[in-house]
DNA sequence: CATGCGTCACGGAG
DNA sequence: TCTCCGTGACGCAT
């Protein structure tokens, strides 16, 4: 049934480098005699992405087989909203969102987009285990993630900030590519409009079939981000963006909302 | 209850 | 083809 048969921490390297010394896998309850410490031995190779005021950790999590494996099986598992549920109002204009949306989580977790509440489905397989691997690269643990899909090139997200009222701020955002490469701009708030109060060069990536990014805090209170239309990209990419929502309800579990 | 803030995607110009 | 800019009704926090 699974064919990935070790962690996908150890599988995506075979450099041996050593990694951002700051991601620790959490030792949680663990056997005395588990090989836990394997999961050390080969550490992702993380590359440092920093401006002012943007912290980020880019990765390749997945070798090139098991994003292709993962991307196949997102394909058939993800059930995304209709065009209904997601359009957006903007400037007085109902516009239907250039991308296809899904979101997952644990039970109860709300997804709110544009005013909308939608609640997040029950973990997918192909989402665990995705999940898991990220848990494992970084050390974080999260109960929530949205899922984007975009077509081809013409498929893209303008420029937003991630809604920070319901998120854990000591858990970073992990975002997850497969399929095409697509570029993923930043751009700092204080420099965007006619009259910038500030000149901050805008930071441009190019994310990776199999890649994770990690935008630590403070990026998204101060940068934006957009995956602009790119013409020339003729294939599909699915890209998950992993979060805590911050769930404190001493009267018990009632539902937190997601927002993006 | 009132007020103020931040948002989302398109289409046109350069 | 890319990037920048102008476009406002509405949800939500205070």
């Amino acid at each position: 049934m699974d064919p990935f048969v070790t962690s996908p921490c150890k599988r995506a390297n075979a450099t041996g480098e050593s990694g951002n010394p700051r991601k620790r896998i959490k030792l949680e309850e663990e056997d005395e005699e588990s090989p836990i410490m394997a999961e050390f031995s080969n550490p992702i190779p993380w590359q440092k992405i920093e401006a002012e005021e943007l912290d980020c950790d880019y990765a390749l999590l997945f070798s090139k087989q098991q994003a292709d494996e993962l991307f196949k099986r997102l394909e058939k598992e993800v059930e995304y909203f209709t065009e209904e549920e997601t359009r957006v109002l903007v400037f007085g204009k109902l516009h239907r969102i250039p991308r296809k949306q899904a979101t997952y989580g644990d039970s109860g977790l709300m997804y709110s987009f544009s005013g909308v509440h939608l609640l997040a489905r029950p973990w997918t397989p192909t989402l665990e285990y995705i999940r898991d691997a990220v848990t494992d690269a970084t050390g974080n643990t999260f109960n929530f993630v949205l899922v984007n899909r975009y077509k081809d090139g013409h498929d893209h997200i303008c420029e937003h900030r991630d809604d920070e009222r319901e998120l854990d701020p000591t858990c970073p955002i992990a975002s997850v590519s497969l399929g095409a490469a697509r570029d993923f701009m930043l751009r700092h708030r204080d420099s965007r409009g006619q009259q910038p109060q500030r000149r901050i060069k805008p930071v441009k990536l190019l994310l990776a079939h199999g890649s994770l990014l990690l935008m630590n805090q403070p990026t998204n209170t101060h940068w934006y981000h957009s995956v602009p239309p790119r013409k020339r990209v003729l294939t599909p990419r699915i890209n998950l963006t992993f979060r805590r929502i911050v769930t404190e309800n001493v009267l018990g579990p009632a539902p937190a909302r997601a927002r993006s």
